[in-house]
DNA sequence: CAATATGCTGACCATATGGTCAAAATATTG
DNA sequence: CAATATTTTGACCATATGGTCAGCATATTG
């Protein structure tokens, strides 16, 4: 569920607004499943339940509305793990994130997908995005592992792999959502499924940090 | 490279079997990029570099020439982490998976994006293959990593989560490669950046699994 | 309530799409 | 080499596609 009930909001009170989210709602699921070239304006109304022109009104192109997905997911995101500094506890900062990720693809995995096709596709819209907004992001959080590593508090690790291992572990389980429900033979990535999931990744990550040594050594 | 030169093959010697390898290769990074729908028979052509027409004498419809694909993809997986037995070294049967599994991804990954795409869209053509094959494989290599626990070769844990994140990691590196390089500051996936990643990730699989304690605790 | 602006839609268009087919080119065989 | 089978291809087709537009419906405003 991402569309807000704005109603209240004077500056939009009309119903168009609410158009407009059916759309983008309905966009990012199409576009989700089938990325840009596969998606399909007339199969996109019909998840919007309104006359395909309808969407031309609000937005002139299929790679404007594309876009205009893009843009509402990535300012989505972007709040998980940025409140780690350097002196934050490791084991609960990584853990937030782990989370917080696993969260993020649970909630909201058609976003999750579609970022993943877009990347796929190698990127044709988001290369700015990578390096403008994204590569300095993960700049930023690595500075902070590094300052853990320099206090001692985690093993030495390449910070920007270690975030990139987590953002692949929990991204996935949206991604390939069937793949791993097949396998871990459930029908659904249900309230049960999902805190295993995180539980197991909270421990992998931390052990591979070097930390939560419950047990003691040999 | 996936084409095979079976040209000294006597049962195959025309050139036929060629045009047929030439169009699967095209269909797998057409297919990869674009996924099904997205994938357009004349992009494909030209990638192949022949007439539209001679690929539907090959393969009857689009849906067909996908399902070879996906069939010669299927195929060539299956092979990694398969020797491993209870009485393999855990550490050693583990390093090993993991750099098959990024060898694939780095060596054929668009055979890694096609597969991607098709868990995106739901498996419409693969929900078979998942229960059927791939399942009682995961099963089976779970007996393996549980039997180390049993042993207490390795600390307890789930093993199909353990599979499952060792397939992310990997398969991430060939889905996502612009966002990986773009994070990791790269150009290109290549000699150097490959081994570090492998290097990465095992000794990451080997410390969540509580092996290669290389320094002393505390 | 008239006048105007905004939101919505059925009918339509140019083009692109997957796919066909008859004929041509090329191998294969007796 | 003639005859046959296989492979290739230019021209073509029915349909689906993204997108348009004139007109209708529904607010909003003076």
């Amino acid at each position: 569920m991402v569309s807000l009930d704005l109603s209240n909001n004077p500056s939009d009170s009309d119903g168009s607004h609410e158009t407009k989210q059916k759309i983008l709602s309905a966009a990012k699921n199409e576009f989700a499943q089938y990325g840009f070239e596969g998606a399909r304006m007339q199969r996109l109304a019909n998840r919007a339940a309104i006359p395909k022109p309808n969407i031309h009104y609000h937005f002139k192109t299929k790679q404007q509305l594309y876009l205009a997905v893009l843009e509402q997911i990535i300012a989505s995101w972007n709040q998980a793990f940025n409140h780690a500094t350097a002196e934050s506890d490791p084991a609960e900062a990584l853990e937030t994130f782990v989370r917080e990720k696993l969260n993020q693809a649970r909630f909201d995995p058609a976003a999750s997908r579609l970022f993943a096709n877009e990347m796929i596709q190698g990127a044709p819209n988001l290369k700015h995005y990578l390096s403008t907004d994204m590569r300095p992001w993960v700049l930023d959080r690595s500075h902070v592992i590094l300052a853990w590593v320099r206090a001692k508090k985690i093993r030495p690790i390449d910070p920007e792999r270690l975030i990139f291992l987590v953002w692949s572990a929990t991204q996935h389980y949206a991604d390939f959502q069937v793949q791993a429900l097949a396998l871990l033979n459930r029908a659904e990535f249900d309230d049960s499924v999902a805190p295993e999931t995180a539980d197991f990744l909270v421990d992998f990550v931390l052990r591979g940090c070097g930390l939560q040594p419950k047990k003691p050594c040999g």
